[in-house]
DNA sequence: CCGATATTGTTATGATCATAACGATATCGA
DNA sequence: TCGATATCGTTATGATCATAACAATATCGG
């Protein structure tokens, strides 16, 4: 008997035969995601922004100054993360920053009147982008879409 | 009039006032992502492999050898990402690549022994971490967030 | 056959992302 | 008051991610 197969492999005995990778939330979520923001850097993309950092600046519209560590807990971005985002903003004087008087420990970022001309300009782009991706749901879908993935997102 | 306020800020004018981040899909997507993705981490990360190099693992599992162009589309990854997955992978000895003999261009991925008893050790921790993820959801709410999450990934 | 076209994998660049470790500042309780 | 504890921002490391440009190989049409 040779060592190795000469014609066909031997059928390979699996554990798991019927797995599928498509039953895995996780997988469908990231897929789901790269669609969004595919559809959102299509449309955004030509002012060059992603789809974080126009979430940073639309947080900041909203809320209006806030703390680093509090706009990157409000856009789900860790410290290092938000950090970073805030300097690339910074340096296209999108936002400005400024100590907090009375707690030294923090960064108040808030939008220059470019940044929240520039977020104003966006809203109605990415309300339309947001449209385009729920595309394929009818309108009942989509609000409960809505709830479902709130639900998830909070755990 | 002074030219800068004294003691409050002018009301500022915000021509979208009701504009909320959480209405955006995206911006959800991203959440819900990121609570999968740290669930699977949790479990799984003692085995220092990451969610999508699961995916990658997984999908090898399923399928058998493919070449690392169409790997790369069965787990949503571009070319330039799913090189470096399988070049980490195969660096630990989960994954061996061999050239195609009939297409010169093709690097064929498969599973070693031990990355397919790792990814059948694994398969039964990633199902548990799924029902985590979803617990939030009742059980006819999981099917329907799966079809709708089907809908919107494929566009 | 053979040149235009398409596909595959690589390289480079820049932007997220998560984690751990660290100093500086605040806060809380004994 | 003062020391333990908590919070904030920074730094470093490593792993995705997307995009563009490129060489090598296949494929297709004339």
């Amino acid at each position: 008997m040779p060592r190795t197969s000469t014609k066909a492999e031997a059928p390979v005995r699996r554990l798991a035969p019927d797995y599928r990778l498509e039953d895995q939330v996780g997988f469908l979520l990231r897929k789901a995601y790269q669609r969004a923001s595919s559809n959102l850097v299509e449309r955004i993309g030509s002012y060059d922004l992603t789809a974080p950092q126009y979430a940073t600046l639309a947080r900041l519209y909203e809320r209006g100054a806030l703390s680093q560590n509090l706009l990157g807990r409000l856009v789900a971005m860790e410290p290092a993360n938000i950090r970073d985002v805030v300097l690339r903003l910074k340096k296209r004087r999108l936002v400005a920053t400024r100590r907090d008087p009375t707690d030294k420990r923090l960064i108040l970022i808030d939008l220059t009147a470019a940044g929240t001309a520039l977020v104003e300009q966006l809203i109605p782009i990415e309300t339309e982008c947001t449209a385009t991706t729920l595309a394929p749901l009818k309108a009942d879908e989509r609000g409960l879409l809505y709830e479902l993935l709130s639900r998830l997102a909070e755990g």
